[in-house]
DNA sequence: AAGTCCCTCAACCGCCGCAAT
DNA sequence: TATTGCGGCGGTTGAGGGACT
């Protein structure tokens, strides 16, 4: 039994987006935050389906992401933290400032994992070639279910306590430019080299705290406290309601309901969430 | 110069967990 | 308690472009 579509497929552009497309979103959201992605496409005159809104914000147009070649020590921090948590692409993205998920999973399928194999080491259980097989055969581990990881399962949620995973500390960030390039290049600006806007250090001490904005939740881990939600938030997301609701047109209150059920209370902070009823 | 192969990565798809109803 | 609908996640695809013949 799947689910309806999220959105009317007939009216909808898909493939790459236009120069245009993402002007309007980034615009749309430069001016009401992020929120309710059902209503934010027809809101900022999108003929997009809302699940592609926000994966082409999250994924591109972000202010905060870093872009660039990955350095040697953010290898090996993905390296390491993949040792523990398997294919947990976004848990592993909230300890790397300025990476997104897709970013880091599209970065191990096509450059770690040939670099860890061509060192001898099995990218999934990350023990010597043959000797993950062998351990493997023995065991009947499969993927990265192995002893070490932490990551068997179908709770799906590694048992690693996230704030004891190592992190990239940003150290300097500067908000780079919302604007598009003039010359697109079929999508939008890269502003600068990574490095000019975040200098990053590496510990790979697994007793490092928690990344301020980006947060260590995986489908299946537990999302219900304050703190983490906080943390799920980037700055500038703080504080937002979507256009209809704003405008206090809001769909004969279907949107409020979407607002309320997802970014637009204060911080994007369910009232329940933060303790309060 | 043309054709083919290979690689990268943006985007899509289907599913899941959670919260509201 | 069951249903609904959303945001979010991980896996996969395919267009575009570079390398090679």
């Amino acid at each position: 039994m799947g689910r309806s579509p999220c959105c009317e497929k007939a009216h909808t552009n898909k493939g790459a987006w236009t120069k245009d497309e993402d002007q309007r979103l980034v615009d749309y959201i430069r001016l009401h935050g992020e929120g309710c992605w059902r209503t934010l496409p027809k809101a900022a005159g999108l003929l997009r389906c809302g699940k592609s809104c926000r994966l082409r914000w999250i994924n591109y147009l972000r202010p905060d992401l870093k872009r660039g070649n990955f350095t040697d020590e953010e290898d090996e921090l993905i390296v390491k933290l993949h040792s523990l948590l398997g294919n947990k692409w976004s848990v592993i993205a909230g300890r790397l400032p300025g990476r997104t998920d897709n970013e880091i999973k599209n970065y191990w399928n096509t450059h770690i994992k040939r670099k860890l194999i061509s060192r001898g080491i099995d990218p999934q259980t990350h023990r010597p070639l043959n000797e993950s097989a062998a351990v493997s055969t023995r065991f009947g581990y499969l993927n990265h279910e192995y002893p070490n990881t932490n990551t068997n399962n179908s709770s799906s949620s590694s048992s690693v306590p996230v704030a004891e995973l190592p992190i990239m500390k940003p150290t300097i960030i500067n908000a780079p430019s919302l604007d598009i390039d003039e010359e697109g290049s079929g999508t939008t600006t890269e502003t600068e080299p990574a490095a000019t806007h975040v200098k990053t250090e590496v510990n790979l001490e697994l007793s490092i705290g928690l990344h301020p904005f980006q947060g260590e939740t995986a489908r299946g881990s537990p999302r219900s406290s304050a703190e983490s939600r906080l943390r799920e938030r980037s700055p500038y997301q703080f504080g937002s309601l979507c256009l209809c609701c704003q405008l206090g047109s809001d769909n004969g209150g279907e949107c409020r309901r979407n607002c309320q059920n997802s970014k637009g209370w204060l911080f994007g902070v369910r009232p329940s969430a933060l303790g309060s009823s």
